[in-house]
DNA sequence: CGATATAGTTCGACAGTCGAATAATTCGAT
DNA sequence: ATCGAATTATTCGACTGTCGAACTATATCG
């Protein structure tokens, strides 16, 4: 039988183990977490369409747009980062990550996925379903008590 | 058919909700990351027997002896917690939470772990289970990447 | 008893973040 | 078409969290 707070504790075990592995790997590139959470956000957008701004970004990160310009003068003196001016709307600033970055990210993170896919391959595909239907609920969950804390 | 990158990204998408939840908790309390993770440290090492103290902290913290000082002092003036002198070892501090600080975490975690149990209640004792081993795997994995990183 | 080690704090310096003010560009109303 | 308002990003000054080095108090060992 596996009660409720076993399955509590061990998500709070995992996102801190998750943390000190983001920790690290800051250390190693001797970035901080917001510049690493600021460059996961820019990569991801380049699936979405539209590059980063550094508005958005300034939102997603949950910081001012005087603090987001320092992190972004960070990422572009340390080359993981550059900007450039959108054509259609010159106030607006696109931000795109070099290569030295991508390859940076995949060699600390492609270890990990590996890892994880191993330790998954155990699971069959029946099992892995009922686990993403777990962790879609425990996201919608954390999300609505959330939205119902801040207003 | 779920791919094991839809399970990475799951995982992602949970960690990012449950740190700005724990981001929102410390806005209402004006209380920093920092003061939050040493709250909750100062609040487990009850169960362990004994009491968590200053140097202790700083290493569970990765900070520095004076920095964790610093913490220690806004959460003792905020009323968190008290420091008492270990009677055996006069050098050691005895960091305590005070009721109000647990009031307080009850209060804001309690709405969330009920919502985390309505959303659990669906899945069969077998399935949880297998969400068990599947979060201990993965936490197994990300430790031993992270071993291999540090040296 | 004296020397060394340990636990915690204080102090000065540095770095990340914020709010307010600023510059450049676009949009809207007349 | 033009002037005022809104949007986007940046700069500047101030505040605060963190660190390293020096310091105090207590414990341990020779």
């Amino acid at each position: 039988m596996v009660d409720n707070s076993i399955l509590v504790r061990l998500l709070r075990q995992l996102t801190i183990e998750t943390d000190r592995f983001a920790e690290i790997f800051g250390e190693k590139q001797r970035m901080h977490r917001t510049d690493l959470n600021a460059l996961a956000l820019i990569m991801d957008a380049r699936w979405t369409g539209e590059p980063m701004s550094p508005g958005r970004l300034a939102e997603a990160l949950h910081m001012s747009p005087s603090a987001t310009t320092a992190v972004l003068d960070r990422l572009e003196a340390s080359g993981h980062v550059h900007r450039t001016r959108s054509a259609h709307d010159r106030r607006k600033v696109e931000l795109h990550v070099n290569d030295s970055a991508l390859e940076l990210g995949r060699a600390f993170f492609v270890p990990l996925n590996e890892a994880l896919t191993r330790a998954w391959d155990e699971f069959a595909d029946r099992d892995k379903e009922v686990i993403a239907r777990f962790l879609g609920a425990s996201i919608d969950a954390t999300k609505a008590v959330r939205a119902g804390l801040t207003g």
